[in-house]
DNA sequence: GCCGTTTTCGGCCCGACTGTTTTCAGTCG
């Protein structure tokens, strides 16, 4: 059985939360939670690189002794340096540090006097008042471990949804932005890197007394708590529970408090560390000569001074993960992202002849709206028989009906399409010789969610065979926070899609965004090309682009690797099989 | 444990806020 990525980056964590609760050199902790976030974020499987001996020393933070370990933890399932330390210390104190407050310091010091090693214990010394007595813990601190407690039991506090968080943001902006003194006011953190969920959103504004329009933040009417104040920052938990911290800068600090809030964190590190390199101190505040304290900051207006003090251009803040993008930069060679502007057209649509809510005239027009040369119509099959999927018959008068409305619409064109089910088997949900009356085909899969690796994987390429098969709709089949993606093999499938001349699609809709932005690397790197679709259900939904833009960003995604940058005569060419 | 435009050794990002304390350690981002 290969072990998969996430359980290694699983044991790294743990690792390194062990060696810090045991007071370990913070360092080398730092390296074992790097590698697990590292490893954790890879679309290749890390069992397959060693099974093909591959030199894992090329990824960043990875060195002789890591790979060695990964090498052994693959090969036996061991990891020998993990046993031991769990030989000293119990290993469920590991789980103790997901508790908010309560870190490697604390659990050690619990442990220490009170023999806690397990959540239950903790709960029971909390209730009976002995956490108290500890040196260093208060009773504040053992009321808020209660509630963390539970909050952990009633799973804990789920990321927040891109658009979800769009939607709390853009009015605490506007409502923000009109208090005394506000000068600039941005989202930065995830929210600004377009990640497809956000731990909680980080709003900077620029001003130089801050405490209006910090008092207007903590007596906004939607806020639950106020978790902490300050006069450069509060947070707050909304009564939607997320939490919103609001950050005040004066206007030449605002590019290097952006830049500090933006992140990632491991980006901010690596950017700090070349600043070191170079002589300089680089704080929310600015960029400053090492061991200078206050003064004035040599930059930090914008954002690009900060980059320039460091040797390196502008990086697109959904690049900054550190995933390779600082060397980019350094040679040269950030990639040209995509853009909304650049998409000339949709690829997957539905309408109200299946579970859309508007007919085909009315997408069109919405389309022509939107700037766009083309449409693809895109309805159920009969498989997906909820939606009243369309058979042979329906799906031909369709086209017959698009036929008519492309000789009176001026600047759109309709694509006849069909988002055609895969089978269980592999095959898919209409004849062939129906499919061929199409334009395009977008195929995916909406039932027999749980088949194992090396089926589910099989079953898709076993599609890709059929020659009409053109885009693989929302590849992975997850749902954010509902339901877990398809257990496949990407590497095979992207593969598999390059040498078929088969395109991948990245889902906007906001509960799939599907592909992931890693899996859109994996994708670009491999050579495979994409297509950014909405799978509008109704004419807004049209407007849903900019999410997959978004994710392909984060993918490293240029207007090239994209079908529908194309025209149509462009686009027509890239979805010819041969 | 990683890493190299001073380095293969000796560094390793940096500051705000809280709670528990009388000056700061711990945690977080």
């Amino acid at each position: 059985m290969p072990v998969h990525n996430h359980e290694i980056a699983e044991r790294f964590t743990r690792l390194a939360n062990l060696l810090e609760i045991e007071g370990e050199n913070p360092y080398r902790v730092r390296a074992y939670r790097n590698a697990a976030r590292t490893l954790g974020g890879l679309s290749v499987s890390i069992a397959d690189m060693v099974a093909e001996g591959e030199d894992l020393t090329r990824y960043p933070g990875i060195g002789k002794d890591l790979a060695g370990r990964i090498r052994t933890l693959v090969e036996t399932g061991e990891l020998p340096v993990l046993t031991e330390v769990e030989r000293r210390v119990p290993t469920e104190l590991s789980d103790l540090m997901a508790i908010e407050g309560l870190g490697p310091k604390g659990v050690r010091s619990l442990y220490k006097k009170l023999s806690i090693d397990s959540l239950e214990d903790l709960e029971e010394a909390a209730r009976a008042g002995r956490i108290h007595q500890v040196e260093r813990f208060g009773e504040k601190t053992e009321q808020s471990i209660l509630k963390e407690i539970n909050k952990l039991r009633s799973g804990g506090r789920q990321r927040t949804r891109l658009v979800d968080a769009e939607e709390v943001a853009r009015p605490l902006v506007e409502y923000l932005a009109a208090a005394e003194g506000v000068e600039a006011i941005e989202v930065a953190g995830s929210f600004r890197r377009r990640k497809e969920t956000v731990g909680d959103l980080d709003i900077l504004v620029s001003c130089e007394d801050s405490g209006p329009v910090m008092e207007r933040f903590v007596s906004h009417e939607d806020v639950a708590e106020v978790v902490s104040q300050g006069t450069t920052r509060s947070t707050v938990r909304l009564s939607s529970d997320l939490h919103v911290d609001l950050r005040a800068v004066s206007a030449k600090s605002y590019g290097a408090a952006l830049h500090y809030f933006t992140g990632s964190q491991a980006h901010n590190i690596a950017v700090r560390q070349r600043g070191v390199e170079r002589g300089y101190k680089i704080n929310e505040y600015g960029v400053f000569p090492s061991g200078e304290s206050g003064g004035k900051p040599m930059a930090g207006a914008t954002e690009e001074e900060v980059y320039d003090c460091v040797g390196l251009p502008w990086i697109a803040p959904e690049l900054r993960e550190d995933r390779g993008e600082i060397q980019a930069a350094e040679e040269g060679r950030l990639p040209e992202l995509v853009t909304v502007e650049d998409m000339r057209g949709d690829l997957h649509a539905h309408t109200d002849a299946t579970d859309g809510g508007e007919g085909l005239r009315a997408m069109a027009e919405a389309a022509a709206d939107r700037g766009y040369e083309y449409l693809a119509i895109t309805d159920h099959s009969k498989r997906v028989s909820m939606a009243h999927g369309l058979d042979a018959d329906r799906l031909r008068a369709q086209g017959a009906e698009i036929d008519r409305l492309n000789e009176e619409l001026e600047g759109i064109t309709l694509l006849k399409g069909i988002e055609v089910d895969i089978l269980e088997d592999g095959s898919l949900d209409l004849p062939d010789d129906v499919l061929a009356g199409l334009d395009m085909t977008v195929c995916s899969i909406h039932y027999q969610f749980n088949l194992p690796r090396d089926r589910q994987t099989e079953r898709i390429i076993r599609a890709m065979d059929n020659p009409h098969f053109r885009i693989l709709g929302h590849p992975s089949g997850r749902t954010i926070n509902e339901r877990e993606a398809l257990d496949l093999d990407m590497e095979r499938l992207v593969e598999a899609a390059v040498e078929r001349n088969c395109i991948l699609e990245v889902n906007g809709q906001p509960g799939r965004l599907d592909l992931r932005d890693t899996d859109c690397m994996l994708a670009r790197e491999r050579g495979a090309k994409l297509a950014l679709s909405t799978d509008a259900h109704n004419v807004p939904n049209l407007g849903l682009m900019r999410f997959a833009v978004d994710q392909a960003r984060r993918g490293w995604v240029e207007a090239g690797d994209v079908i529908n940058t194309r025209d149509l005569q462009g686009l027509k060419r890239a979805l010819e099989r041969a």
